[in-house]
DNA sequence: TTGTATGCGTTATCAA
DNA sequence: TTGATAACGCATACAA
């Protein structure tokens, strides 16, 4: 084989032109299926489009920009790429994305609110046409939106809501959630149960302790005070782990019996089987243990998670496609709104729970 | 606070150099700082520094590639986000190209070749100025090279070398590692121990037996093959957890005694270690399990995992800087040449290996 | 030390 | 039906 080690030299329209002997509007009409091109002789388009296949034709994204103001790109932006669930959700949005052609631009803020602003204006500096955020912390403030809705950048966030209307979001149904979650312990007999509550900083905390304290009056069980305990306000996705070990030792200290515990999320509960074990207490012999979220590896650990699951890939595909709506939208100046989603969550039973009758706490 | 509806007027550099009263090219120069700057009046700068800061004006990254070639980004291909391992390395990479304020452009081949190559048809539109590759699979042909060399992209590969002197790549020193699993297995007194090497297809697999062999060799330890698996060659990252549960369920089945079991990474540890524990078979007290990469979440697993553990953050930071070397030097036409990094592992002690003597199995 | 003019590759508006 | 031309925002060679 030969080796050319020549640089590729960028075909051009203008080339295309000279190739099929027509001008470059011409070309450009016909390439782009612009409503022109109705009325374009179809030898016409089938010469110039052979010609653009045969010398490899591949229209320049820049300079497309400059014309029309659209870059293909819309900015992802995490909190934190660390943080387990994130993977599943970035595959769903790269998922839709890819099937409109656009690329994702991606920034991870590091759990930092002057990395995000900076990354903002990263991202708006290449002229992403649209914004997807995946966040929990709280501590973006509102003249992120001004910002947007001003260049009107359609906007989406994952796992949190807005206030306003100019962004969408997708979130989980974190009340359902709660619910589910004590729900299912309860109807396997526990009534000792102890709790972990989220950061008070996270937004998902309040809405699924509500879900949870709901069902608890509906069915007459009485939580009790001192076997809920609460995670800090740590900016670090995999402190759940840690907290919940420590909460755990804590909460066994009390010397107060339970057989079961509702943890935060699932890497809270992996922490609480790691402090149960460390106490010589089998899980879920001894201790049922849920979790949240449904993380990739919650279905892996030993024993394996019963949680209740976020469609986090769902959720991801969800938001791009909603942004997509947006873009087009605004391409054809049509009406558009912004929606909210409340994606409903599902248990998942595995083998971190059993009923209650079966349980042994050695006193 | 007054809210303004309309849009945010893009402001131009002609917008600056009307405001500071010199004309767009002084704007270019200063604003730039390019060569000729060292001729511009202190004062001349300072006035039209002002006037930029003044207005807000942010250059046009898709203008400015057009006449520079330069679009600020580069192109990130996972084979598969979904993989845990792929977490760190990214974050690795976001970090090396936010410190150079280049963007990372994401896309993920989804294990499938026709989709790698679309997903590089995409980065290559977009103009990115160099290329990311984590791979681990075979079947990227040389095909890529050509393409990328010839436009002169710089690309660096994770895990994973390709022939030939154009692409630069960061991979772990599999062969270290797999000698670090077993020495560790050796010193703690495990003489039986089963082995799961890893898919034919997985490049990964073979230097990392081969490491393994040579301790054993050098050690006078007799590998026996009846007691050597090896996962099938299966496209999704997460199956090795489903392999390393049915061939340890298989390796039980032979009758054969074995105090440790060296997985080929941490997922299949964890099958592995789901296996004995339904046999009824405890970790480490029973047998010992060591895994490879450490994977975030393989220090909360119950019991937390001895592994080798891949330095991936790190490992995606220097291939990041790699890139940015090139894209530099091509810049400054300086002479480059790509470099291939071979990244020391390092054993991470945890819960799931303890010493031979102590080890207790049932007949 | 600063300004003028040109072109990067497209697309859109006209005119032919 | 198709072609000429201008403009998008910026950076550079050249002129002043």
């Amino acid at each position: 084989m030969k080796r050319h080690s020549g640089k590729v030299k960028m075909v051009t329209m203008r080339d295309v032109a000279q190739a099929s002997g027509f001008s470059p509007a011409t070309v450009s009409i016909v390439l782009n299926s612009a409503p022109l091109a109705r009325y374009i002789a179809p030898a016409t388009k089938k010469r110039i489009e052979d010609a653009a296949k045969k010398l490899g034709y591949r229209p320049n994204a820049m300079a497309r920009f400059l014309r029309s103001k659209r870059s293909q790109s819309v900015g992802v932006m995490l909190f934190d790429v660390t943080d387990p669930f994130c993977a599943p959700i970035l595959r769903g949005i790269e998922n839709a994305l890819y099937q409109s052609s656009y690329v994702p631009i991606f920034a991870d803020a590091h759990n930092q609110k002057s990395r995000f602003e900076h990354c903002l204006e990263m991202l708006l500096d290449h002229h992403v046409e649209a914004l997807i955020v995946v966040a929990n912390w709280l501590f973006v403030d509102i003249q992120l939106l001004a910002d947007l809705s001003k260049r009107n950048i359609t906007a989406a966030t994952i796992c949190w809501e807005v206030p306003g209307d100019s962004v969408s979001s997708v979130i989980v149904d974190n009340e359902a959630g709660g619910r589910l979650a004590l729900e299912h312990l309860y109807h396997l007999g526990h009534r000792k149960i102890a709790f972990i509550r989220g950061p008070k900083m996270l937004i998902d905390s309040a809405p699924r302790w509500k879900g949870t304290q709901k069902f608890a009056h509906s069915v007459g069980l009485e939580i009790d005070p001192s076997m809920v305990v609460q995670l800090p306000d740590v900016w670090d996705p995999n402190s759940g782990f840690e907290g919940g070990y420590r909460l755990t030792e804590e909460l066994l200290q009390r010397k107060k019996k339970f057989t079961a515990m509702m943890a935060f999320d699932d890497l809270t509960a992996l922490g609480v089987i790691r402090a149960l074990t460390k106490a010589r207490m089998k899980v879920p012999e001894h201790c049922s243990v849920v979790g949240f979220d449904d993380v990739p590896l919650s279905s892996m650990s030993a024993p394996s998670l019963t949680t209740v699951r976020q469609p986090l890939e769902a959720m991801g595909n969800l938001a791009a496609s909603i942004v997509m709506e947006g873009i087009n939208a605004g391409l054809e100046n049509r009406e558009w709104s912004i929606s909210r989603h409340k994606v409903s969550p599902e248990l998942v039973i595995r083998d971190s729970t059993m009923a209650a009758a079966l349980t042994a706490w050695d006193d």
